[in-house]
DNA sequence: ACCAGCTCCTGCTTGC
DNA sequence: TGCAAGCAGGAGCTGG
């Protein structure tokens, strides 16, 4: 899925059509995705005005104004695995019904879950097959109570995120610094990608037991978890099987993978004889060079 | 409290 | 060519 580049990319793409705009249509095709919809999902998004878009950690963050009951909710959206997120333009007559998005963007119309229509004609369309997505309705004011985002660690490219605050994060903790990473309380956004290409770029082996890594390549890993996320910002994501930007763009920081995927191919790190490595971890593929990685 | 493993779901890739 | 097993970017839950 989606981990935070992927998501911040979509949030950019959505921004101009989305934030602003008042819902003129929304729709659901299924009381669910990974759990249930709120109730009248649909009917309590319709007509609202939409402020901000936001991100936190993988989850996309839409304001809305007050609900009839007169409290401004902020509508969440997390991805999972396989979610996506597409703008096409809609018909002057009307919206299409959902299920169209082949149509109008080459792309398969099944798993066509949720789709709001801009008074301005944009529709937003949610599909996700594996259903590993989720969204929910949350008083704005109390958004950091939220299930999904009470016990998220810091934002990695905020201030709230440091070699110190990393280093008092990992302390005492006695398992793999690839599975500590991977953790979202210890620091937010990261996936199994952008975990592995991070730990390549700070030179730490996966398997390294995270509260034994020393104050100074802590501070390394830090700087480069956020180097690599700004990165892939940068890029556009990265495009695997699923993920597209909104606009239907194909993120391209794939391409400048160093370790993931790359199992067989000699590391950039340019030791001779050092090739990339995969190993599972947790059930996980975990990419790495066994030469600079330590 | 911490940690490893299982699980949800569908679809693409791989190997026989 | 056809089929089924294996694997995939997440993360909540269970049980040790």
């Amino acid at each position: 899925m989606p981990e935070l580049p992927e998501v911040e990319t979509v949030r950019r793409g959505l921004e101009p059509v989305l934030a602003g705009q008042r819902i003129r249509v929304a729709e659901q095709r299924r009381p669910d995705l990974r759990w249930p919809l709120p109730e009248r999902f649909a009917e309590r998004l319709t007509g609202r005005h939409v402020g901000a878009l936001r991100r936190r950690s993988k989850y996309l963050l839409v304001d809305l104004d007050a609900d009839a009951a007169g409290a401004p909710e902020t509508l969440i959206i997390h991805l999972g695995m396989s979610g996506r997120i597409s703008i096409i333009e809609a018909d002057a007559a009307g919206p299409a019904p959902l299920g169209n998005t082949a149509l109008a963007s080459g792309g398969t119309a099944a798993h066509d879950h949720v789709s709001l229509t801009t008074e301005a004609g944009h529709r937003i369309v949610y599909n996700d097959p594996r259903r590993f997505g989720a969204m929910d309705l949350w008083p704005t004011d109390r958004l950091e109570e939220h299930r999904l985002l009470a016990g998220l660690g810091p934002e990695p490219l905020s201030n709230a995120f440091s070699g110190e605050t990393l280093a008092a994060a990992l302390a005492g903790r006695q398992t793999p610094i690839k599975a500590a990473l991977l953790d979202q309380r210890t620091v937010a956004g990261l996936g199994n990608i952008y975990v592995c290409e991070a730990l390549n770029r700070a030179g730490i082996h996966p398997r390294r037991i995270a509260g034994s890594i020393s104050r100074t390549r802590i501070e390394r890993l830090a700087g480069a978890i956020r180097e690599t996320l700004q990165d892939a910002i940068a890029a556009g994501g990265s495009s695997l099987r699923d993920y597209r930007q909104a606009d239907g763009e194909l993120g391209y920081f794939q391409h400048s993978f160093r370790v993931y995927g790359r199992e067989g191919e000699p590391c950039p790190c340019g030791v001779a004889g050092a090739r990339i490595l995969r190993i599972v971890q947790s059930g996980r593929s975990t990419f790495y060079c066994s030469r600079c990685q330590r």
